[in-house]
DNA sequence: CTCAAGCCTGACCATATGGTCAGAATTGGA
DNA sequence: TCCAATTCTGACCATATGGTCAGGCTTGAG
């Protein structure tokens, strides 16, 4: 789509390289505020001062509110997918599904954020991602269904509805992240240590993994 | 609190009457709109059109957007705990936790916009019901907590750390209110028959109660 | 029936916010 | 060095929104 240097890699120039960096910043601070705040609640205000830039600078990188608010939400999705590949080269449904619940919850623990618009999007009808949901998202779960399936027929796990166990995966591991409030506030009012973020990985998938039969 | 008339029930005047319907109909209405906007999208001017009655006397009812938004949190909060006396007179794991499924399922089923709004207030930090998360739900927490506990020490299930437990419980329950419209979407685009509903019970009471050796 | 208390409402206001724009500052290739 | 392209910015605007208020309407006790 540009012109690139006779070298292979990019080479991006002082320039263009700054953009990015600004790009980043944006998107950044962007996730934050529409994280804590909500869409309504956010403001291209608050975002600027977070990522440090004036307003009207915003507006030069991204033109409305709402084009800002679809880059996050699609940057999100994108790891959201990217972590799902775990779920693939595995052998059998306890590799599988607990390198899967390993994956989201470590994106639950460096990505709450993330989470947060994700959960929200989705809460609010998902003005913004429908496409997706109805496209990308609904091909992959059609295929992990599949995979889950395969698995049940072969006799290595239990005969659960895979499309129900999707949601349970779903909804434990991101609850780390959306709920990480309420979690640390009933921690005490300290965020998980490194060792509670073991014991909670460990028993989602003790739980799960017995649940499903893939243990014994 | 108020004078009654001489029979035992309250026999409200007609007056009170239609003064606490309108209260329930903008409290509806409200749950709905801030569930499907989120606080900051949420509008006062929305919420009385949704209860058909003109701005104004919405303030007349409820002086500002936040106490109002404050009467429907702290109204689902109710809901949320009433529905957890379920596990209380339980002989054991299977019995208790099954029943708390169910119950909180099928809330999901019946409140999903007052589940939204909670999740919402939850992962903005909850600036509203802090005081809620530290005391009541804190409680409430530790009590079943030790219910687990002592179901653990008698050998009736596996040893999982009681709050991750309430932690999945709560999470997969919830998914189902909270995430409908994702659901539904995966689902054809079609809301979750009754049939889609059992099943959803009968899997998530069969995963974790197999999860935690409760069933055997 | 009377009338005070309670309920309802249209019109209005101050403010906050998303977005615009003209022009200044910077950059980097020629 | 020079200059066109790109990037940045303060000032500004239109609109939407939460909230107010004076006055009209309804209710029900006496």
């Amino acid at each position: 789509m540009n012109e690139e240097s006779p070298v292979g890699r990019p080479k991006k120039g002082r320039r263009e390289a700054a953009r990015e960096a600004t790009e980043q910043a944006i998107l950044e601070a962007a996730e934050k505020v529409f994280a804590e705040a909500g869409f309504g609640g956010a403001t291209m205000q608050l975002i600027a001062d977070l990522a440090g830039l004036p307003k009207a600078n915003l507006h030069y990188y991204f033109a409305t509110k709402e084009s800002l608010y679809r880059a996050v939400v699609e940057r999100i999705f994108r790891i959201w997918l990217h972590a799902a590949d775990q779920m693939d080269e595995a052998a059998g449904p306890a590799e599988g599904i607990g390198a899967y619940i390993d994956a989201k919850m470590e994106i639950s623990r460096r990505h709450p954020n993330g989470s947060k618009v994700w959960a929200s999007e989705v809460m609010h009808g998902a003005p913004v991602i429908q496409d997706y949901l109805e496209t990308t998202l609904r091909d992959w779960t059609a295929g992990r269904c599949a995979v889950i399936e395969r698995w049940i027929a072969e006799g290595r796990m239990a005969p659960v509805d895979p499309r129900h166990l999707l949601y349970m995966l779903w909804a434990t591991t991101q609850h780390y992240a959306d709920f990480n409030h309420q979690i640390e506030t009933l921690n005490g009012g300290r965020p998980l240590s490194a060792a509670d973020w073991e014991a909670a990985k460990t028993n989602v998938k003790e739980v799960i993994l017995r649940g499903i039969g893939a243990l014994d």
